[in-house]
DNA sequence: CGGTATCCCCGCTGATACTG
DNA sequence: CAGTATCAGCGGGGATACCG
């Protein structure tokens, strides 16, 4: 745990109703037009799509692609940099699994941590 | 990143503007006093101090021992299955220490991520 | 001492419409 | 197609006061 903690700047990134379904989305299928992430996440809005994209890729985690042509094409991926987060995530990833886990032996089954609707739609895809 | 993605339950978790600063202390500390932790976390208020605490005692992270006497004695600590996360911590921690070395080198050393105070905080106990 | 109870504000998110 | 602009709602968080 060492003397400082930046165990707030890590959330940041990640924070955001729909940054971790986009990584994930943007992990899986290595790049990704703008119109085939709103495909793959029907629930989210242009405008949010937009604005968690932009502030990924100031933090350098996705790139953007312009295509100058008519119509527009516009091209996201994850950067060599982006994919240093790898580690991280699975690790987030698994201790989340873990922790439904031990949720269920501690609640019950029936009970959930919430906004399981995103890995629903993730099914569904 | 397998098949399905629980990055955002281990997000629930953490997200909450003090839980991180908490989680610090009682790791580092052990055993705190609720008034301890308020001294501890000056800008906190005990509304927020206590509703914190008991998203991290729901998800059995953070264990509440009380004392019947008066005045009143409550004392927080991490759970065994608390001390678990200890290594998703850490890599939240590395990853984000290395991340704003990445920000710096991209956008120049003045620049912040935000929220800083939180560490200004730590700095300063 | 260790909390609740109330009231309030702001910023994230959503819905909808418009545009190069 | 890939956005921006505008308006509106809701809830996390803050300030303050009170309580066993």
């Amino acid at each position: 745990m060492a003397d400082s903690c930046r165990v707030e700047t890590a959330l940041e990134i990640l924070v955001g109703k729909w940054k971790p379904v986009i990584l994930f989305h943007l992990f899986s299928s290595g790049t990704m037009r703008f119109s085939e992430l709103q495909k793959a996440i029907p629930d989210i809005t242009k405008k949010m799509l937009t604005a968690q994209l932009r502030e990924l890729e100031y933090h350098d985690i996705v790139h953007r692609e312009i295509y100058l042509q008519i119509p527009p094409k516009v091209e996201y991926s994850i950067t060599e940099y982006g994919k240093k987060m790898t580690p991280l995530l699975q690790a987030m990833n698994d201790w989340g699994m873990a922790h439904v886990e031990h949720l269920n032996e501690l609640y019950g089954k029936d009970q959930s941590v919430e906004s399981f609707e995103v890995n629903d739609e993730l099914v569904g895809k």
